[in-house]
Formats: structure tokens, sequence, C-alpha cells
DNA sequence: CTTGACTCTGGAGTGTACTCCAGGGTTTAG
DNA sequence: CTAAACCCTGGAGTACACTCCAGAGTCAAG
């Protein structure tokens, strides 16, 4: 299966820049990878894996801060301890939350489309519409959009 | 119902801080408040809500640039014009992403506790916890546990 | 053995979202 | 009328998460 990849090749497979990936390293989210002869990065499958762990969980609105701490908690899937457990559960507890809140937002998101849907539906041209303007500013992609 | 509050009152009813109220403002979030005779902003029970909308969106993983957006929404729901629905349907698919991403994790970090737990009933004591440390750099607070 | 693509380190710069003054004016309780 | 508590503006400073160099080394192809 995949042989060990460089930085660049790396980069490609998971999204990232290589400056990011440097970037986790230093701040402690990766263990030091392996190095070639010529002191180059070395990535294995696992290490690709987790970079992309890395970037899911940060697309789901996760610091840096708490990425390190589910890394542990997913490298050493249930290796006992009480207070690893206290952990999951209060990480647990917050997914939880968010996707409590998320979901209310997608009701109100919901509601407000079929209300929108309606007033089109029935041929409101009433009102002037001051989001046309508004629309030319979201053209600009984000981050995420490559 | 609710009478007027100036900038002190209202930071402690949506637990903003005055400066943040000042800020949203600069950024264009809230439309300019009305002032009192002595130059103070005068917040209504209107107003109020919007900075709590503001709040929780961004609980959410919203960015300013995306809330600013999702209040012109609000303003006006449903009141026509089909670029607006366009907005609303897109938001509302990233929003469903996030929601399922958010699932998975879910079901990991539940399946997580449960191996953990099952290790500790059967009195796994081998290994040597290396989260241990972890767990104290865990005990600072985040921004919005007051 | 040179050229070009790739990688290295250390450090400076950027964007977002606040957060904190300084130096002033306003309001209200006593 | 004064002191304390509140508010104003403009601007500087901070934390996080990158992002972009400069200057130098590595390596495969021709």
């Amino acid at each position: 299966m995949a042989q060990p990849l460089r930085i660049g090749k790396a980069a490609k497979a998971t999204g990232l820049t290589v400056d990011t990936i440097r970037f986790y390293q230093k701040a402690g989210l990766l263990k030091p990878p392996a190095r070639s002869a010529g002191g180059y990065r070395v990535f294995t499958g696992i290490e690709i894996d987790e970079l992309q762990f890395i970037r899911k969980a940060q697309d789901l609105g996760f610091s840096l801060a708490e990425i390190k701490e589910l890394m542990h908690l997913r490298g050493q899937n249930g290796q006992a301890c009480p207070e690893v457990r206290e952990i999951i559960k209060r990480r647990l507890a917050t997914v939880r939350a968010k996707i409590n809140a998320l979901q209310h937002l997608e009701a109100e998101l919901g509601q407000a489309l079929r209300t929108c849907s309606r007033a089109i539906r029935a041929g409101a041209h009433g009102e002037p519409c001051p989001v046309i303007e508004q629309i030319q500013s979201t053209k600009k992609r984000s981050r995420h959009d490559h």
C-alpha cells in the first residue's frame, strides 16, 4: 500500500499546505516525523490519516489546542485510566451541544427557506431586497474552497 | 416590556462585553443604534435579540462576515427575491454537512468512551497513560466559560 | 556536474476577533 | 456640587492560525 511521502505529496494528499504541516508539527499536533538521509520529513499512512483528522476536526470548529487533546484520545482508544474517560465525556458533551445548536439553526434556516419560497410563488415584488448588495461580497471564496 | 438599555446593561443581558458590542457596531454587524441626549448608545429589545443571535451564531462556528449575511436573511425573513433563497440554501447545506460530520465524531467519541469504560471495569492497569500531563493543560478555561 | 524542483530552518507578516488603554464627557446618588 | 459610576472615541496590543519569505541544502534528470 501507500509508500511514505515527503511533505509536498503529503500536503497534496491532505489538502493542507507544506507550511501548515510544518506549523502543526511545531505546535506539537504531530509527533516529529521520521527524516530521510537528507533531512527531509517522511510521512507514513498513519501520519496522513492524522493530518486528515486534524483538518476534519478543524472544520468542525475545534481549536488546535482541542484537536491536540482529541488526537491523544484517538491514539489510545480506551487505554484505561479514568481521567481519560472524563475528558472524553466532556468532549462528547460539547459535541452534542454543538449538534443541538446546529439543529436549531437548521430548523430556523429551513423555516426561512419555506417562507421565502412561498413569497416567491405568491409573486411578492414589492420589497426592494437590500440583500443583493450583500450577495456580491459573498462571492469571495473561503480558505477551504480549493 | 423591557425598556431600552445602555451599553453596560446590554452587555450583561447578552453575555458580551461593552468593547465587543462597540466592535460589532464598527464592524457593521449592527446598524448604528440610537443615541441618548448625552451621546450614549441606546439598545432596544430588538437590538438585544440581534446581539444574542450574533453570539449564538458565533458559537456555531460562523465568522463575523457570515453572521453579517445571516442577519440580513433573518431581518427580511422570506421577503422575496430568489437570490436570498439561494444564500439560505447554501447555508443550510453547510449547516447540514457540519451536523453530519459532528454526528460522526460523536459516534467515534461514544465508541472510545465505551472501550474506555470496559477497560476500566476489566481493571487494565498496564499502560502508562501519557494523557495525564495533558489533563493539566485542559484546566484553562475558554472564552465562553464565564 | 549543472539545472530545476524540492526541502530545510528561523523569523517576519497577515487576517480575524477581540481586548485594553488614555483622555475625555455624562449621569446619578448623597 | 461633587464623587463614583458609567459612557464616549481613537488607537494600540493580543491570541490564534496560519502564510510568506530569505538563505541554504538535497536530489533526480539530462
